[in-house]
DNA sequence: ATGAAAGCGCTAACAG
DNA sequence: CTGTTAGCGCTTTCAT
C-alpha cells in the first residue's frame, strides 16, 4: 500500500499525502482534505516506507552503535541511556563484531558501509579509522580523549584514579598489581597509567608486570589471575585494581577458589560500577564510570550535531570510586557505598 | 559519489557497476571491464547506498528486535546469540519501550512501522499484535508457546519446573512463595503455574498470594520483598521461586538487610542462571534457561523463514536447574553446578 | 491550496 | 557481454 494508494481514495495526489504524515499540512492543505486522507490512510493501513523516504530527501534516520560486547552490562547500560533519549524517530542499529571477541578495523569498517545518520564508536582501540574519513558525524566513547579530530565523551578517569590511588594508599597498600586485555583498549590503558601515576605520588606502585586477559570476561580473568596469583604473592602484591569489573568479579572467583582471602589477604578494585559489584562477594570497590550517563549525553550529542550545532571535541562526566567491603571496611571518615 | 560516477571512470554504465558489486558479474561481464570497476570503486571509494539498493529491489536487509529491557542479561545473551549467528547481509534495529518498563502495544506499532525483513519479539506480554498482521514474518519468544498463529522459540519450562519441585521437596520444602512482576507477561506465568502443578504433585503449594515487583528488577524485587516477608514468615514459608534472576538478586539483598539467613532460614531459587548467580552471595540455585542459545536459533530460524522455508510453529529448547547453595548443599546424588 | 514533473541511487528486464 | 529503458516509493521544487 503506497502513497499513490491513499492519494487515490483520498481524491488527491501523492504529494499532498506526504505533506500531510510528515505533519507538514500547516496551512497548506485544506483541513477537510486532510480528514479525507487521514481516513483514507488508517482504512487502507498505510505506513510511508522509511527505506523510500530516506532516498528520497537524502535524510537518514538511523544510528549506528558499535559495541565491542553486547553482553557486557558496561555497554548495556550504554545503550540504555542512548535509546532513552533519542528522539523516536532515529532508529538504531547495532553493530558488534562477529566473534565477540572486541572489534577491529573489519568491523568498524562495515559499521561505516551502512549510511547513518551518526554513528557512536563505544570504547575503541587506539586506531579507529584508517580508510577515508566517513560521511557521517562520528562520537567516540570511553577513548581516553577524542581521537582523529572526531567528539568523545569520557570518563573523569584522571579523577578517579587519583581519588583510588588515596584510597589504597591510605590502607597500607604500596605494591599493586594491574589486571587488563590483550586488546588495544584506549580507555583500559588511561586508567592504568593514570593509576600508576597517582600511586606513585604517595609511593606506591604496581610491581609486576600487567595481567593481560584474552577477553574482558570473567572467565578470562579467572583463569589468567589463578595462574598469576603466586608470583603476585612473591612479589608481595597486596592489592589489585581491575580495568574492568568483569574482569575483577573473575580476579575474585580466582581467589575464592585459591582460598585467598579477600580483603583480608589482598584487595581487590574494579572499574565500571556494574549493577552486580555490590551483590558479589565480597562486594567490590569500584570506580563508577556512570554508564548510562554515558549514554543520555551520546544521543543529546547526536541530536545536536544533526541539528547543525557544532560540539565541543571532548565531553568529560565525573567518576567517582565507591567503596565496599573488597577493600577492607572504609577508614573513618571515608564514604562508604555499599548500602 | 554513485554508481554512475564509477561507471564513468570504468567507461561503462551503471546497471553493469551494480552487477559488479553485487557478485552477479560471473560470466556477464568482461573480466577486464570488472577490473577497471573495481579500480574506479576502489579510486573513488565507493560505496553502495543500502537504502537506494534495498528500494530497488525490494529487499529488505534489516531485522527489528523488540526487547523489554536491554539491561536485564537474559535479553544481551539472547542479542548476542542473534548477532553472532546471523548472516552479515542482515542488520539489526534495536526497539525497547521507551520507560525501560518493558513494552507494550505502542512498541510494537512502532516496530511495524519499520519495514523489517523479519520482526523478533522477546518475552512479550500476553496480546501482542492487535492491529493489521505485519507484512514481515514474526518470531516470538520465549512467551511460553506461539501466540496467534507467529512461530515461537521456547524453553522447557515445563520441565524445568518438574525438576525444581523435585528438587525444592527433596529439601522438605512444602510451603513456597513466588515472586513475579506486574506485567502481563506471558512466560513468567507460565513458569508459576508449571511450577505450582509440579509443587502439588509432591504435597507442596504456594501459601502466600504472588508477590508482584514493579519491574524486573533488583531493586523493585528488593523493595517489594522487604515489605512482604513479615507475611511469609507468618505463613510459614522456607522456599521463594523468582521468575527472574534479577528479582532473586533483590531477594537475596531484601534478606540480607531484614538479616534472613539464606538458606538457612529460607531458600531462594531464580530463573536465568545469568553469568552472576554464581557470583552473589550466597550463590543462587536456578532455571538455566540458555538465553545465548535461544539467539542462536533465532537468528537459524529467521535466515530459514528467509530462504521461504516452513519452521515449525513452537520450538523448545531445554531447560535446567543449576543447584547452588541458595538451596542449601545438594543432597547426595543430587549435582551441583557451584563449581 | 494542489498537482505535475523530476529525481534520490539503485536494480531488473530487456534489447542489442 | 553491455547499454538502454523503467521504475522502486517518496519528496521537493515549481507551476497553477
Amino acid at each position: 500500500v503506497t502513497a499513490r494508494d491513499v492519494a487515490e481514495l483520498a481524491q488527491c495526489s501523492a504529494p499532498t499525502v506526504s505533506l500531510v504524515v510528515n505533519g507538514k499540512s500547516a496551512g497548506r492543505v485544506n483541513p477537510v482534505l486532510e480528514r479525507r486522507i487521514w481516513d483514507a490512510i488508517e482504512q487502507l493501513n498505510y505506513r510511508v516506507s522509511p527505506t523510500a523516504s530516506a532516498l528520497a530527501s537524502g535524510l537518514r534516520s538511523t544510528i549506528g552503535f558499535v559495541s565491542p560486547d553486547v553482553t557486557n552490562p558496561f555497554f548495556s547500560l550504554v545503550l540504555e541511556g542512548l535509546l532513552a533519549t533519542l528522539s523516536d524517530r532515529l532508529a538504531l542499529h547495532m553493530i558488534a563484531p562477529i566473534a565477540g571477541n572486541d572489534y577491529d578495523q573489519a568491523t568498524i569498517r562495515q559499521a561505516l558501509a551502512g549510511d547513518f545518520a551518526a554513528l557512536v564508536l563505544a570504547s575503541p582501540g587506539r586506531r579507529i579509522l584508517d580508510g577515508p574519513p566517513p560521511d557521517c558525524p562520528v562520537i567516540i566513547l570511553d577513548a581516553g580523549g577524542s581521537q582523529q579530530g572526531y567528539p568523545s565523551i569520557d570518563l573523569d578517569v584522571e579523577g578517579a584514579a587519583r581519588e583510588l590511588a588515596q584510597h589504597l594508599v591510605a590502607f597500607g597498600h604500596r605494591r599493586v598489581a594491574y589486571v587488563g586485555v590483550d586488546r588495544d583498549k584506549a580507555s583500559l590503558h588511561l586508567r592504568r597509567d593514570a593509576l600508576q601515576f597517582h600511586l606513585a605520588e604517595h609511593g606506591a606502585q604496581f610491581v609486576v608486570p600487567d595481567l593481560s586477559c584474552d577477553s574482558m570476561s570473567i572467565g578470562a580473568a579467572e583463569s589468567a589471575v589463578s595462574g598469576a596469583y603466586q608470583a603476585w604473592a612473591d612479589a608481595g602484591v597486596t592489592a589489585v585494581v581491575c580495568g574492568d569489573d568483569l574482569l575483577a568479579y573473575g580476579t575474585l572467583r580466582a581467589f575464592a577458589h585459591l582460598g585467598v582471602d579477600v580483603p583480608g589477604e589482598i584487595s581487590v578494585v574494579g572499574f565500571d560500577n556494574l549493577p552486580y559489584s555490590e551483590l558479589v562477594r565480597p562486594n567490590l570497590t569500584t570506580v563508577d564510570l556512570s554508564a548510562r550517563e554515558l549514554g543520555v549525553r551520546t544521543a543529546d550529542m547526536i541530536q545536536a550535531l544533526l541539528r547543525g550545532e557544532d560540539v565541543p571535541e571532548t565531553t568529560t562526566l565525573p567518576a567517582t570510586v565507591v567503596v565496599r567491603e573488597s577493600t577492607g571496611p572504609a577508614p573513618a571518615g571515608q564514604e562508604n557505598g555499599g548500602g
